[in-house]
DNA sequence: GTTCTAGAAC
DNA sequence: GTTCTAGAAC
């Protein structure tokens, strides 16, 4: 049925397409009969490719695999891999088998009742098609399979299938039936892995699409004025259309913390919401907060509008959202081991936010915001446009619970001022970044959704723990850390100039203006080479008076090269001022010079031309750089974040700064070298490195909007003289 | 900047 | 057991 009928004639020269058709599901879940039946009565040539029985009928490696499907490719032959393919890593060699004659399909078995065979299953990934194929198609019943059979055997030798994802459906079924249970207080399955023990008591706010929608009829949005009706209409339709970016405006959805479960007095909690909010809605940029309380009738709602009021808060700013539901839905009491509301969250927001949240989670102490990051694969992210989740704990006044403050208000107030503080904090730092990362947000309508909608879900937490250590870990903001933190933290929007960068160069610095500081033996390489290149003569591509070219001894991408300044006393870019733009200019020239070189021994490169907010190398130096990342050099996180992240300034934009401002807005925050791990193209977010760099090796997303405009990226160009 | 490595995470 | 990160030393 899902056979594209136009396609089948193609014309008089007509071209036989080949297909990759690569089947992800667990032992057992019917691959092998899907592709007998399929090969039984298709009139295409099929080859199935089946690691179990690729050697003399025994079982064989992958790379067999691999050179069987591309030997059955050259000869015009479609191929079924059959294998697990549960993963993204298992999948991404055989998803390069395809080219513009060789379409990538997944069939996925994706059958509950067989999930739970294997341990390897809760590994599993689900394809996407980011990963490089032009169809998915998922079987997530026996009739599912059944159609997808019928699918399959009905293509003739020239037949090809419409691209995109297909029977996604009771996937969303399945993430919206842990939100649903949660909203109908049904228990959720328990997950047995989960520390939950340090995670009882949540109060979480879930806001989904469906909660939304059901609260945007005017009876829903109680006691609020006309404006703020329509705001909060607004916000319905950031949440419900996220993904296509209607709504630019970075939203904070949060509950009131503490007030419910943990009783603490309302009339305080108001006073501090309201101090905290105004304090914090003028560092906020365009951003917003939205206070929420899903009960009707909140009495905790009437009490800061009363007081927002008062203080005169901006209301485009600072907006409150009644939903009708019963607070206890949403307030409930978890048992160990992370059901009912975690479960819903994590069944939505898939388990790559379990890891993440228990790894932080469990040291949460008090007043403290533990910022996670939404993987790509989260649910959340892709269908609601969610980036983060922020988890709080607030202070508990309730003695039936563990570590209760026995009615202690001054530790109370101050432990609830802390949280707002730490939540706001890392709200109001991953607004920055993105912001940094598109700078003309206008022109985002219709891109990916996350790089231009920055949506939150808070959860609060009540259990507290001893450990502290990890939240040395990413993603965390909370008061200590920002109080140990250096340079200009009183303002968070504001840029640190002249900072330290980073190890133990921070003990030698010299903060007059934030321009001196003391270089380790191993950052002198650079300056040495700008100073005696005739030294270098077999590092050195180009020299003239003023600069230096090289290729950067440890590259991070299939082409990285540096140009180096020449001048004394200009160790970087905090250094540049004015009297340094013609050399700047002409850094970028000569940038760009070797950057086509380079084009034209490889057409498929982008690069991108920029400087380092805080070096590690003495001298400056211009990262002329392509945009593959595919180097055996790239190694951390702090490589990654230092070339993809606001740490990383466009030379044009540097070029463009000095000549208005004098100097440079350095991004010098050790923050964001640590930040999530996010690929430039797709703005997917992933655990760790090496999964990133498997994606970022597949993912053909279009680079993010901020890259492609100012000529950010240098392209090559196509026959036509037009650029790619 | 890199390398090495302990220990955490898986 | 293997993979991955992060901190120390250079």
């Amino acid at each position: 049925m899902d056979v594209d009928g136009g396609s089948s004639s193609m014309g008089e020269e007509e071209k036989r397409k080949m297909m990759v058709v690569i089947l992800v599901g667990a032992p057992g879940s019917g691959k092998s009969t899907f592709c007998d039946r399929v090969m039984r009565v298709s009139t295409r040539p099929w080859v199935r490719v089946c690691q179990d029985t690729i050697s003399n009928g025994k079982s064989g490696t992958k790379t067999q695999c691999l050179t069987s499907a591309a030997r059955a490719l050259k000869d015009e032959k479609s191929v079924f891999i059959d294998r697990c393919n549960l993963d993204r890593e298992q999948r991404a060699d055989f998803v390069k088998l395809g080219s513009p004659q060789i379409d990538v399909h997944a069939v996925v078995f994706d059958l509950p009742a067989k999930l739970c065979i294997s341990r390897m299953l809760q590994k599993k990934e689900l394809p996407k098609l980011s990963e490089g194929f032009s169809r998915i198609a998922f079987c997530q019943n026996e009739s599912d399979v059944q159609a997808a059979m019928s699918t399959y055997s009905a293509l003739g030798p020239l037949d090809t299938l419409p691209s995109g994802c297909f029977g996604q459906k009771s996937s969303d079924a399945k993430i919206q039936l842990g939100i649903m249970k949660f909203l109908k207080k049904v228990d959720a399955p328990v997950n047995a892995e989960s520390k939950g023990n340090s995670l009882q008591n949540n109060v979480t706010t879930e806001i989904t699409k469906e909660n939304y929608s059901r609260c945007k009829g005017p009876e829903d949005i109680a006691r609020t004025s006309s404006k703020e009706e329509k705001e909060v209409e607004d916000l319905a339709l950031s949440y419900a259309d996220g993904c296509s970016s209607l709504n630019n405006i970075p939203t904070l959805a949060f509950p009131s913390i503490s007030t419910a479960d943990f009783q603490f007095d309302l009339e305080k909690a108001a006073d501090i919401i309201v101090e905290k909010v105004s304090e914090f809605v003028t560092k906020l940029g365009n951003a917003r907060l939205v206070l929420v309380d899903l009960s009707s009738g909140s009495k905790i709602l009437s009490l800061v509008r009363a007081k927002a009021k008062q203080k005169n808060i901006d209301s485009d700013k600072f907006l409150t959202f009644v939903g009708r539901y019963n607070s206890t839905i949403f307030e409930r009491r978890l048992k160990a081991g992370g059901g009912g509301v975690n479960a819903a969250i994590f069944s939505a927001a898939g388990p790559a936010l379990e890891i993440a949240t228990k790894e932080r989670a469990g040291s949460l102490t008090p007043g403290k915001a533990v910022v996670v990051p939404l993987p790509s694969t989260s649910p959340l992210f892709s269908r609601e446009g969610v980036t983060h989740v922020i988890h709080v704990l607030g202070p508990n006044m309730n003695p039936q619970r563990p570590n209760f403050l026995n009615n202690d208000y001054i530790k109370g107030c101050k432990v609830l001022r802390e949280a707002y503080s730490s939540l706001f904090e890392g709200f109001a730092f991953i607004v920055r970044s993105q912001e940094a990362l598109c700078k003309d947000r206008t022109v985002k309508l219709g891109s990916v959704l996350s790089e231009s909608t920055v949506d939150f879900e808070i959860s609060c937490m009540n259990q507290v723990s001893n450990t502290d250590q990890k939240f040395k870990r990413e993603g965390v903001y909370e008061s200590e850390r920002n109080k140990k933190s250096k340079g200009c933290q009183e303002e968070l929007g504001s840029n640190i100039i002249g900072a330290t960068g980073g190890g133990d160069n921070a003990k030698n610095e010299k903060n007059n203006g934030g321009v001196s500081k003391a270089w380790g033996s191993w950052a002198q390489a650079l300056y040495h080479v700008a100073m005696h290149p005739e030294m270098h003569k077999n590092d050195v591509m180009e020299i003239s008076d003023d600069i230096v070219v090289l290729s950067d001894l440890y590259p991070k991408a299939k082409r990285h090269l540096l140009v180096v300044a020449r001048f004394e006393g200009l160790d970087r870019l905090a250094d540049a001022s004015k009297d340094h733009l013609e050399l700047l200019r002409a850094m970028h020239a000569v940038g760009l010079k070797w950057a086509e070189k380079c084009l034209i021994e490889d057409k498929t490169l982008v690069f991108r031309l920029g400087y380092h907010s805080a070096p590690s190398m003495r001298q400056l130096h211009l990262h002329v750089i392509s945009q593959d990342f595919d180097s055996k050099h790239l190694k951390n996180k702090k490589h990654w974040n230092s070339f993809n992240t606001p740490f990383f300034l466009d030379s044009v934009d540097v070029i463009e700064e000095i000549d208005k401002c004098g100097r440079a807005m350095l991004k010098d925050d050790d923050r964001l070298l640590s930040m999530e791990l996010r690929c430039h193209r797709c703005r997917s977010a992933h655990p760790n490195l090496p999964r990133l760099k498997s994606h970022i090796g597949n993912c053909r997303a279009p680079f993010a909007p901020s890259l492609l405009q100012n000529s950010r990226l240098v392209l090559g160009q196509n026959e036509d003289g037009t650029n790619r």
